[in-house]
RNA sequence: CGGGGUGUGGCGCAGCCUGGCUAGCGCACCUGCUUUGGGAGCAGGGGGUCGGAGGUUCGAAUCCUCUCACCCCGACCA
């Protein structure tokens, strides 16, 4: 159908920079790595940050601003942290037409010098906690980069918390990686899977990493959000102290969670079809478009007469900046109808002279592309109803791909064979070591994606070392 | 960082191997007419010096050398 567009089923990778040219989402930068996100894409960033930001702050969180330049000595007094970040790391080495005394990180995250500015700030339980959260720019030197999932430079939010116990840090941990659920689920309508990282997959730096994860239309696994408890590694590193309810000294318990614009890559490639991208109507910036047509300049003037009169209707519902009027008379309807299905706006709603005469309108679905005629009166009370019907149908419909791809796997040649096909979820036994892990990984591709929840609990023996397993994990290719 | 590919009007490409008329084509753009409920048709028109530098030659988009950039595939990562 698109002209413009290569069929997921010919090369996805091509369909997916294709959906994202189309829907005119974003453009590569002359620097390598990075990319510019246009307009319609930030929107939906802006959406995102909209409906977690509100979240965040209902849970207490405030947001601040924390600089873009990191010293680099800061990088390095958390053993892990280093070692995870070195690779990606960029450094400020001249500025003012001098070399630099101190080299300057660009912040590749910024656990450290939140974690130093929060030792000057934390003296006492009184103190506590700290809940901070903050909307910035982070740079990863990525050898191999892709739109929206991971470029040099990307957008994300970072909260980062200080606590007197464990326990209240791992509450607030598991509490965040609630709230990623919620977002993705209910508001993305990506279904994802949340759960603890192996040992050796967790954040550089964090006693446990939590992750949820997504399951695209290739059948590879995307990681959407992260949550952290970064016990006192980080508090230890950079001193942050203070006095506790037995007036002894302690260090705080810290932990860190993020969500970046990769999400708008797992948007697309989670909902988008062979014409372009959908946007779910809870997150989408245009909810609706209303395309007038006419033949003449006197049909004109009744349609746009006509399309007010139905934005009139929807505005009584719907925020009035999520609908969008077409009026285009350069473009011809099929043109027009175009544009706003490689957008992804979820349901259009086509007037015309027949329309006018009706006093009707005929909505059609981005989604399963019905058609609905609906009257004047009624608009105010069906549109709600059907974006709600898209909204469930593009999670129903995400969900059960998913479920089609997932599998209960116990021998290793059914899960080679699995993962040389079309791939998806194997919940396989695994003995816990990094070793079985990288073997998998080698002879495979597949990793381990999340441990299974403990409702998950289920002994069983490692596929390959037949050791015992408490618990399945999920494997995947993952982006 | 390894392998592959591509740089020619705004976009997508042909031409290059076998150098030679004013460098073509499609889309988009501008003008006019006919059209218009899933990507219109005809006619006319504007726009490029061929990624960059050097070289070979009477003559280079085309051959040689160097260089830059981007994309795709792989190992590492949100």
């Amino acid at each position: 159908m698109a002209k413009n567009i290569t069929p997921r089923g010919v090369n996805f990778s091509e369909w997916y920079q294709d959906v994202i040219k189309a829907g005119e989402l974003a453009d590569h930068s002359p620097v390598k790595g990075c990319m510019v996100i246009r307009p319609d894409g930030y929107a939906i960033w802006e959406q995102m940050q909209a409906k977690l930001d509100r979240r965040f702050k209902e849970l207490g969180h405030v947001n601040a601003y924390f600089p873009l330049l990191i010293p680099e000595s800061f990088i390095t007094k958390e053993a892990e942290h280093v070692e995870g970040f070195a690779p990606e790391l960029a450094l400020v080495t001249h500025a003012g037409g001098k070399e630099l005394e101190e080299r300057l990180a660009i912040r590749p995250t910024s656990e450290t010098i939140i974690g130093h500015m929060y030792a000057k700030w934390v003296q006492s339980y009184r103190d506590l906690p700290v809940l901070i959260n903050q909307w910035a720019n982070v740079m990863r030197w990525e050898l191999r980069t892709r739109m929206f999932l991971r470029t040099t430079e990307f957008l994300w939010q970072e909260g980062h918390t200080a606590h007197e116990t464990y326990d209240e840090a791992q509450e607030e941990t598991l509490k965040m990686l609630e709230v990623y659920r919620w977002f993705l689920e209910d508001i993305c309508a990506i279904p994802v899977i949340a759960g603890a990282k192996p040992e050796h997959e967790k954040f550089p730096g964090a006693l446990t990493t939590y992750a949820v994860e997504a399951m695209m239309q290739d059948g590879k696994a995307l990681q959407s959000a992260t949550s952290h408890n970064l016990g006192q590694n980080f508090a230890k590193a950079f001193e942050i102290l203070f006095l506790d309810r037995d007036n002894q000294q302690q260090h705080c318990w810290t932990t860190s969670w993020g969500s970046t614009t990769r999400m708008i890559g797992a948007l697309i490639m989670t909902h988008g079809d062979d014409d372009g991208v959908i946007i779910p109507p809870r997150l989408a910036p245009t909810q609706v478009v209303i395309v007038g047509l006419w033949k003449n300049e006197a049909e004109k003037v009744g349609v746009v007469a006509h399309v007010e009169a139905i934005r009139a209707e929807i505005a009584k519902v719907l925020d009035p900046l999520k609908i969008k009027l077409d009026l285009r008379d350069n473009l011809r309807p099929g043109d027009r109808f175009f544009t706003w299905i490689q957008k992804g706006v979820p349901l259009r709603i086509e007037v015309g002279p027949k329309d006018v005469e009706n006093e009707a309108g005929l909505s059609v679905r981005r989604d399963e592309r019905t058609k609905e005629a609906i009257s004047l009166g009624q608009m105010a009370q069906r549109v709600p109803q059907l974006l709600e019907e898209i909204q469930a149908n593009l999670y129903a419909k995400a969900l059960a791909y998913r479920a089609q791809k997932t599998q209960k796997i116990d021998d290793y040649q059914t899960f080679k064979t699995f993962m040389d096909g079309e791939g998806g979820f194997a919940l396989a036994h695994w003995d816990g070591t990094k070793e079985t892990a990288d073997k998998i990984q080698e002879e495979t591709k597949a990793t381990i994606r999340v441990l299974l929840p403990i409702e998950g609990e289920e002994s069983g023996v490692c596929m390959i070392s037949g050791k015992p397993s408490k618990r399945r994990v999920i494997f995947s290719k993952a982006y």
